[in-house]
RNA sequence: GGCUUUGUAGCUCAACUGGAUAGAGCACUUGACUACGAAUCAAGAGGUUGCAAGUUCGAAUCUUGCCAAGGUCACCA
């Protein structure tokens, strides 16, 4: 039984005995002991104030005198107002820190249970961006925490390869591309086939601006705008009607999506050969990112699926049809409104693709957990997907989850692409390598490396840095995003983190081998030592509490923790000089420990470790 | 307007899910490199947790009402 889980218990049984009432171990309220009180775990006893008839103080001193003499791991308690802090042994402590070191993986093992989770799932016309860079840390993390808990994890991108943005990229290829190449024009794929897109966005404003002076366009914005409207405002959002009614370049564009789907072999081949250059470059993107997908879903593939499903549920009267042969569900006792999930031609929306997907997903994997990492501005979507699920009775519709994150705006405002703000996923990543490299240079502790290892150590300090600079914030919540912060190498950051492993890797080194079976000999923790080995006793319940709240930050807010107080003991002890055998012992181990539990936590948030920087 | 998310130090974020005097980093002021790496450590200053009620022994956290910001309310994806 662990500390933590015999505090628990023992106080559920002194309550028991002392006061005669019963209480559940679970109920037990109980946290780590602050800072400025003595002691290691604090028990909150207001609770039993009522059973026992007594005040708080005098309840938690019967308490502390009850667990203290009656468990060998406590060995002190004090009580401050009405809370109990109990102090737990140097035995108890140092064997805890022995049976980590002797771990050689602080992963679960497998219990076979299948985890599914989708991340990135970029659109083929445009490179990959800041936003897509937070889906993509928080989806693969996931899949890491996950990971280590035992599960048998499936990382899946879905990606958006067909529909009008793709064809508005290749009409304007096909209209001014004159056979060029990324290669001959020396340009990444997806920044090159992005290039085309922007360039149509061009051609079409060019022909809507001019629209707009026409004498159609002055008499649709005559008869059409709301009171009070100034053309401006008014053209912008008449923008897509434009784009479907009356524009050329839009109905070239339409045209080429028609051919694509009635399968016009030469529009396949143009939608094959562009797509082949985005995915060439998304492959650099993703490998410099350090991640990887188990499964690939083409949205050409899947964008017939579900429409069985809707027949099947109208059939069992989920779904309902109105005159006009539109297919829908009345999901107003959920408070979510009526949905449409089948258009009155007969084809299929967004909603039906996602619920023809899910269940071709568990047809091909079996998970039961399925997990969605989108952007919040689709927290309604999910919301009726599940409902959805639910309704058409998936036996995994419980298993759904949507990882709803906030969007991410910069110092200067929102990332708006109309504005040309988007931070590029390859910039952002160079400049921050670059940071480091800069930093590193000016420092020189790596002198003596050659070029290639030097380099792989820049990589990993730039990116720590930006991974970390992400994943810290709270998944859910909108961040800001100061592209100067982000390459910080100081204080709460991913280099900082590293730095910590660095010294210990630099520590152990220099003291070679050491027998630290002595160890346990050492009996006099100082509160450094205490804490840090307390806090490694924390990992399992971060590590379940980050996948319980599918949030990351709590394990990135541990290891900046644990990182801190290792940079304390570092500069407060004497780790190889130590005043004993048994001390230095002690220490040796303690910084494998620390080590271990550093690398561990760091390599769940996809961030890497040198050796030295 | 309906639904929904978020408001914490000058800035960026925490607060172990209702517990003790709300903590870190950055920026600012100061001290510590001839002891294992100063990307470090130590100290100072910085707060009416948007506002107001309520529940509770106890509220940043729960409830309600305002205020502010974002998202969403497409036969788009």
């Amino acid at each position: 039984m662990s500390i933590t889980e015999l505090i628990k218990e023992g106080t559920a049984k002194a309550v028991k005995d002392l006061y005669d009432h019963e209480v559940n171990v679970n109920d037990v309220n109980m946290n780590v002991t602050r800072k400025e009180f003595d002691g290691d775990y604090s028990v909150v006893v207001f609770p039993y104030t009522k059973a026992a008839k007594k005040k708080p103080e005098q309840i938690a001193d019967e308490l502390g005198e009850y667990l203290v003499g009656k468990y060998d791991d406590l060995t002190k308690y004090n009580v401050i107002k009405g809370f109990l802090n109990l102090e737990v042994s140097d035995t108890y402590w140092n064997q805890y820190l022995a049976k980590v070191a002797a771990q050689d993986t602080l992963k679960k093992p497998a219990h076979g249970e299948k985890f599914m989770i989708e991340f990135s799932s970029p659109n083929t016309n445009k490179p990959l961006h800041l936003g897509h860079i937070r889906n993509i840390l928080l989806g693969w993390s996931c899949a890491k925490i996950y990971d280590a808990l035992g599960y048998d994890v499936i990382k899946v991108q879905v990606v958006n390869d067909r529909g009008i943005a793709i064809c508005k990229s290749m009409l304007a290829w096909q209209m001014m591309g004159n056979g060029e190449t990324p290669e001959s024009a020396g340009i990444k794929g997806d920044h090159y086939v992005g290039k085309w897109y922007v360039e149509f966005e061009k051609l079409f404003q060019a022909e809507y601006q001019a629209w707009q002076k026409s004498i159609n366009g002055h008499f649709i914005f005559a008869t059409q705008k709301k009171k009070e409207q100034d053309q401006k405002t008014f053209f912008k959002g008449y923008k897509n009607t434009y784009f479907n009614n009356s524009s050329k370049i839009g109905a070239a564009a339409k045209a080429m999506l028609l051919k694509w789907e009635d399968g016009d072999t030469e529009v396949k081949d143009l939608w094959k050969k562009m797509n082949g250059w985005v995915y060439e470059g998304f492959n650099v993107t993703y490998e410099n990112l350090g991640v990887d997908f188990d499964q690939l879903y083409y949205e050409s593939d899947t964008y017939l699926l579900g429409k069985d499903n809707i027949e099947k549920g109208l059939g069992s009267g989920i779904f309902y049809k109105k005159e006009d042969n539109s297919v829908w569900i009345d999901l107003e006792d959920a408070k979510l409104d009526h949905k449409l999930v089948l258009r009155s031609d007969g084809t299929s929306v967004y909603m039906t693709q996602d619920i023809g997907t899910a269940e071709k997903r568990f047809e091909d994997h079996g998970a039961k957990q399925m997990v969605y990492v989108v952007a919040d501005e689709q927290n309604y979507h999910f919301k009726v997907l599940f409902e959805i699920m639910k309704r058409m009775g998936a036996s995994y519709a419980e298993g759904l989850h949507h990882l709803s994150y906030g969007m991410i705006d910069l110092t200067t405002g929102k990332m708006k692409s109309r504005e040309g703000t988007i931070v590029d996923a390859d910039d952002l990543m160079k400049d921050v390598i670059d940071a480091a490299r800069a930093n590193a240079v000016e420092r020189g502790e790596l002198d003596g490396l050659t070029h290639e290892e030097k380099e792989d150590i820049f990589r990993k300090i730039g990116l720590a840095a930006l991974k970390f600079f992400i994943i810290k914030v709270n998944a859910k919540k909108r961040m800001v995003f100061d592209p100067a912060k982000s390459v910080d190498l100081q204080g709460d950051t991913g280099p900082y983190i590293q730095n910590a492993y660095v010294r210990i890797q630099s520590v152990l080194r220099k003291a070679g081998e050491v027998d630290t079976s002595i160890a346990k000999e050492y009996k006099t923790l100082g509160e450094t030592e205490r804490d840090l080995i307390s806090q490694v006793f924390r990992l399992d319940d971060v590590v379940q509490l980050a996948a319980d709240n599918y949030d990351p930050s709590f394990i990135a807010n541990y290891c900046y923790d644990l990182a801190k107080t290792y940079h304390k003991f570092y500069h407060d002890f004497r780790i190889i000089n130590a005043e004993s055998p048994e001390a230095k012992a002690f220490r040796i181990q303690l910084c494998q420990v620390i080590g271990k539990t550093i690398a561990f936590g760091m390599d769940l948030l996809g961030i890497e470790m040198p050796e030295k920087m």
